[in-house]
DNA sequence: GGCCGATGTTAGTGATCGTTAACCTCGGTG
DNA sequence: CACCGAGGTTAACGATCACTAACATCGGCC
């Protein structure tokens, strides 16, 4: 029963779509738009999502649970909170440098999501985000919680917008610049 | 000839157009909403734009040269670099705040912007950036010229990030954070 | 070797899209 | 007061959309 390519097309299309939406948009792609972008037309797609929604909403979940899943990780096997807030950055900028289409769908594209996977997403998203907020908690224990969890997003966001900037320098480089200024925004005093 | 509401009705429609847009994106709304949006029904809007993509157009067009002019009047009247940068930082915190939906607007939908304006929009978002470019270099001259770039991008990003955390913060509070983050994130040695 | 499930195909469905056409209203103005 | 332009209306057009139906291909298994 075991088929050595399952789930091989299935991911190809997702892969394809998250480079689709990035660029133009969920609305602004079309099912024959996604089909010609991985050879087959139009929709065949239905043989692997029941509809154009399902597909977007297991791109999201996928997203949202791998950035959750390392995040945890990460943290757990750190030997401090400095070391945990070092390996948090490090893992979000290789994954926003790695992908950047899946990136940015992943904040652009949540309200497109049909209502019990959208739920899903916020969870496993608010999960991730309480990560962050609980290492940087230690090390700013005279801040509330509510400006952490603020400074996260922000911070979020500086890491997410990579794509938008994307070739302008060397991956390393890049991953040495926005390490050192998520750090600094993340610890600065307001 | 003076009309005293002479632009209102054009001017209600771009706002509740940018409030649509940045919610379900360009391709997400559609003429009927945006009649719908401001009162009457559909077709109206043809009266003031000649479609939807001019609309987007002005929309984008707009913003760009308010941000352009803002910063060149910051910057111009600054005491120093440091003191222009402030500056710049809170003019533009400003603007994310008191406008999240065209700031939104602005880094998304760039791509559905019709092609002699878009060449426009980016000219004139290009100056901007280089207005901070400027300001920069003149805090860190060892600091090459695209790396500067890469982190006044990177903190556009962060600014930009408040639409998506909106309400959680009293608004004096945010803009304190934001300077703070932004500070520290365009100062830190990488 | 006949069947069958997985994975395609093309043709067509109704809904919705942006846009145009044709017509209405009405507050100035010559 | 006739007129006219500004700003609305509804109806309709062709294109495109997500999705379905009906049919083809074919590798693996009894």
């Amino acid at each position: 029963m075991v088929n050595r390519t399952a789930g091989t097309r299935r991911a190809e299309i997702l892969h394809a779509a998250a480079d689709l939406f990035a660029a133009r948009g969920f609305h602004g792609v079309s099912i024959d738009d996604l089909g010609r972008a991985v050879g087959t037309s139009g929709p065949a797609l239905y043989r692997h999502f029941p509809g154009k929604e399902a597909l977007l909403a297991a791109m999201l979940l996928d997203i949202s649970e791998r950035l959750a899943a390392d995040g945890r990780e990460r943290v757990a096997s750190a030997s401090g909170p400095r070391e945990a807030l070092d390996a948090l950055l490090r893992g979000h900028i290789a994954f926003a440098l790695g992908e950047p289409a899946l990136i940015t769908v992943h904040d652009r594209e949540l309200d497109n999501v049909p209502h019990p996977d959208r739920r899903r997403v916020r969870r496993l998203q608010r999960g991730y985000v309480e990560e962050w907020v609980g290492v940087l908690a230690l090390l700013r224990p005279a801040t509330p919680p509510a400006v952490l969890r603020a400074a996260v997003h922000a911070t979020f966001g500086l890491l997410n917008s990579t794509p938008h900037s994307a070739g302008e320098l060397p991956e390393e480089r890049m991953t040495e610049l926005l390490l050192g200024m998520g750090t600094a925004a993340l610890l600065a005093e307001a």
